[in-house]
DNA sequence: CACGTAATTATGCAAGCGTATAATTAGTGA
DNA sequence: TCACTAATTATACGCTTGCATAATTACGTG
């Protein structure tokens, strides 16, 4: 009765990568990059070990492309954000810092993800390019937002405020992550919107549509 | 030709805690924590690894004491700074805030540590805790530091101005060890003054004592 | 329908891990 | 000086890990 073969089911390729990703993040996600091995990955995935070495070179080939899945989907989220905010250049910059600190992006889960890729990247010079580019471009987005604004600023202040404000949110987005319980609800929010603002030089909470007005 | 036994050093029990403990933290600051085993732990510190199960019951009892001393020394160190600087209110605040953002507290090694740590809070609960407490006691730090600005401001506002401030120095610090050759050296600083003297509403920078005169 | 090829499973291996335990050494007090 | 105790070393065990390899299954194609 020992003998039960696992069924064998055959699927598409890019269908099986993502599950085996998702499954890595998944296990990252709650248990720290610890509990991510080979065989909890492949049983997660509902799929055998040796499975993972058929898509995979290596375990860190893997965990490089979950890391960059993870990256993509933060960065096409905060430009989705953008894309559906009025137009105005103000309500488009309050939209984009106000929806980085609350859920979904604040998330306890997230930060420890975040933190699981952070220690590897020390080792791998791949994964870290991989980061450098991903911050940068992020960095580069807000930039963008702020140079929108109706103000006239030069590149080197431009360059400054981006860092500034994206430091305000990174470490408010790590504060609250990893102390959900520390802050009340919207208070994030709120001093996020307050800080940039104070940063810029504008009142930026008062160019917050109030998308809550029906709740 | 095998058989060299290791020198027998006896040692005293402090001097064996914190060397094992300096010898982990050497360990993942350049290497992240997978590679501070229990074997190479012992070998740096020029010992057997079955010593450390003399001095700690478990090998997570060492690691909690390692991220103990981590962030002693940080808040040791800010407090250090904080009491050499000039007795006037801003000039505090700015050295305080500079400080953190330039070497040795800007710093990759430091920053893999603390990434380190980070992960292993997750399932960790008595470490969790010694973080929150951590992290709280560098905000009130911080916060008493702004309140004692000549400004009137309410306990609401102060915690707010506090919580922000904290999140521009976090994520300056964490963009600056991530990414060293990403800014320009002194950048990060004034930025940091900048930003934070935004915050509060006053110049920070222009309180800068010039400690680089001689220079 | 047969056959080749790719996807999937099953099995095994060498290495490294934390830890337990026994043997050895040094210091200490009677 | 001689046992007694604590610090240190040495050895070994069981477990898990990533990875390699061989066997098995499904699917496409002639």
């Amino acid at each position: 009765m020992t003998g039960d073969r696992r069924k064998f089911s055959r699927q598409n390729e890019d269908e099986r990568r993502s599950a085996l990703i998702s499954a890595a993040i998944d296990l990252i996600s709650d248990g720290g990059p610890t509990s991510a091995t080979v065989r909890a990955i492949a049983e997660r995935a509902g799929v055998t070990p040796g499975l993972i070495r058929h898509y995979f070179a290596t375990k860190e080939a893997l965990m490089r492309a979950a890391y960059a899945h993870v990256m993509d989907s933060m960065t096409q989220a905060s430009l989705a954000v953008v894309a559906t905010a009025p137009d105005r250049p103000e309500a488009r910059l309050a939209v984009f810092v106000a929806s980085s600190l609350r859920p979904p992006v604040i998330d306890p889960n997230a930060m420890g993800l975040w933190a699981g890729f952070l220690h590897q990247m020390r080792r791998d010079a791949d994964m870290r390019a991989a980061h450098e580019a991903s911050y940068l471009h992020y960095r580069d987005l807000l930039q963008g937002l702020i140079a929108d604004l109706p103000r006239q600023a030069d590149a080197a202040r431009l360059r400054a405020e981006a860092i500034a404000c994206n430091a305000v949110i990174d470490g408010l987005w790590l504060e609250g992550s990893a102390l959900p319980h520390a802050f009340e609800v919207g208070e994030l929010e709120q001093i996020g919107l307050r800080s940039v603002g104070a940063i810029l030089g504008l009142d930026l909470a008062a160019h917050m549509p109030d998308e809550g007005k029906t709740a």
